[in-house]
DNA sequence: ACGATATGAATGAATG
DNA sequence: CATTCATTCATATCGT
């Protein structure tokens, strides 16, 4: 496992609009569909990260997503879902790293050659590291604000106790191709049913629909 | 707007039947995948997604789950609150999408670049039925029933239009490296911001017992 | 070219 | 319903 990116932060690929390739990405079936995948610009992550480090922010709502994805806009193409992904993904991942990091009871005595803290600009520490490495510029002024994030990290070591896996053949099946009747009959979907049962699923969920029909 | 993004091929988590999986399926190793997930077979989504938006339904009552789920056991192994839960994150996902993208109340600068129109797989057209399209199959009669609880239908299928993917202006950039300006103001996140609503809480007894252990 | 890793995207499962 | 977490798939990128 390397550290993160260690330094993508000099040499990404191209910072500047990922799009407009057309050079024939794989088939080239359908003219261009450009990387399918956003490429967030090294401007873009920088500010991500700000904003995930330096902010607190880790699940933007709706409209903070929508205005990050504008502002990020300026330096390349982005949507929404991409910010919203991003957050979700480097919270995860953060996590899951940590996960290991913390609750392995490996050797830790390897004299730190385990494997860096990580992240280029900022550190993982999301308490406020050293308010001013700088960044490339000026202005930006480490903030007060940031400190408010609290590090919740808590969220006990959920074991996975999932005895189940009774992956139950589910028996033969038919023709599977020959065709979805068109509902809505077997559904008994009554245009008048729909009413709410209430019952409530939670932990009912595990009695209330399963088996029997 | 920017039409490329989600064309991919059929990429989708396919894993046919997923059921005992028999011997290695594709490729050569990795074959047990007994996540202890349920992971819908390509018939199963297309049922699923028939229902959806074919029948507008989108929070079936526990009779109409059951039916489906039986229904659907026939091309996989399935359980009742699979089925709730795939319309629930179904419905919530296209309003989320909806929420990135639309409602800017301020500045209307770019038209959409959302988020995937839908469907890897399949793909069906939201834009009311036309009867005549519709489904493969077609044995039974639908229309008349259906009616009762579609309404939610007309959303802007989004289409892949392809109107270039000119997007996003390098803008005045000169000062990109220079200062990202602290942020939180434009992302309208304020320390306090809780960020959520909060009604009514719902709490149906205290029960809880289980779990873990 | 591959293989490994990093990370975007998607979605099942939960919780509030 | 909205939000979040965990997992997994897909792919971009880098190392050798």
């Amino acid at each position: 496992m390397e550290p993160q990116q260690q330094l993508q932060q000099q040499q990404q690929q191209n910072q500047q609009q990922p799009n407009e390739d057309s050079g024939s990405s794989k088939g080239s079936f359908l003219c261009r569909q450009s990387s399918t995948r956003w490429t967030p610009t090294t401007d873009q992550i920088r500010i991500l990260k700000d904003l995930y480090y330096n902010n607190g922010v880790r699940s933007p709502s709706a409209e903070q997503i929508q205005r990050i994805s504008a502002r990020l806009r300026q330096y390349g193409k982005i949507e929404g879902k991409n910010v919203f992904y991003w957050f979700q993904n480097h919270k995860a991942r953060e996590r899951q790293k940590k996960r290991f990091t913390t609750d392995m009871p490996m050797q830790r005595s390897l004299g730190n050659a385990g494997w860096r803290p990580d992240d280029p600009i900022h550190n993982k520490f999301h308490t406020i590291p050293t308010p001013g490495i700088s960044s490339p510029s000026s202005s930006s002024s480490p903030s007060v604000l940031a400190v408010g994030q609290m590090g919740s990290f808590g969220y006990g070591s959920v074991e996975r106790s999932f005895t189940d896996c009774s992956i139950s053949a589910g028996g033969g099946r038919g023709g599977v191709g020959g065709s979805i009747n068109q509902s809505f009959e077997w559904v008994g979907m009554d245009p008048y049913s729909s009413s709410y049962a209430l019952f409530d699923k939670r932990k009912t969920m595990g009695e209330s629909f399963e088996e029997e029909q």
